[in-house]
DNA sequence: ATTATTAATCGCAATATTGCAATATAAAGT
DNA sequence: ACTTTATATTGCAATATTGCGATTAATAAT
């Protein structure tokens, strides 16, 4: 086994977990930070500001890129990466959903 | 190798990777969702609800436990769980700093 | 053309996660 | 004491993640 059952549970929970496995990390929620902070950013800053290796912080960056919370593009020889502003919407408003439906509430066992 | 770097990152850092992983997975969202509607809820229900073995919905409140998301009080021969409001509330803050953050950013590259 | 510069990919070892059958634990009812 | 009910733990196989050295790819500068 190790694998996931994705089709007992419906297409919201399993995108909203997708994009929380993206950010569930420290390495890239300091990314995530970083990018945030400055607008853009690419590559080689996040080597320099994290200490990680280069291979390391591509590879995170491909991840938020495969969940879809950021996008690259193309800038001569490095790539410009941002956040991607509709998923990032997205997961704030399931975010938001899933707060507000506890909001009121404080009895508890 | 394959253990997460967690002292070159910030304390914050790592607690909201901790409990962002912990919902990360589309049982565990279920089963919060499910929690928040019910209010309290027993392994039982969550076994009936989901269609996941007993074991492993036992494993998955443990993890949500671990990560401080849920409180488990035994009631008898059950156990009620809950939502644990201290942490829930400090993870609502550290998401809507982030997403504050973002919030009134636009241009991209 | 050659050389920097920047980022992506490959390959690998170490570790973590996922799901469940089998079993154990523990309280409640008879 | 015995049985039922509800949950936790153990052990295991399959798979996923993590981090990085080595290498590759692709543009820019000389």
């Amino acid at each position: 086994m190790g694998l996931t059952k994705t089709e007992i549970f419906t297409e919201e929970q399993n995108r909203l977990a997708v994009m929380l496995k993206a950010i569930a990390h420290p390495a890239r929620i300091a990314i995530l930070q970083e990018i945030i902070k400055s607008n853009t950013c690419i590559c080689g800053d996040l080597v320099d500001e994290l200490g990680l290796a280069q291979p390391t912080i591509s590879q995170h960056l491909k991840e938020l890129k495969n969940a879809g919370l950021i996008q690259g593009t193309i800038d001569g020889v490095s790539v410009c990466y941002c956040i991607n502003t509709p998923v990032w919407n997205e997961l704030r408003e399931q975010m938001s959903g899933f707060f507000a439906a506890f909001d009121r509430k404080v009895t508890c066992c």
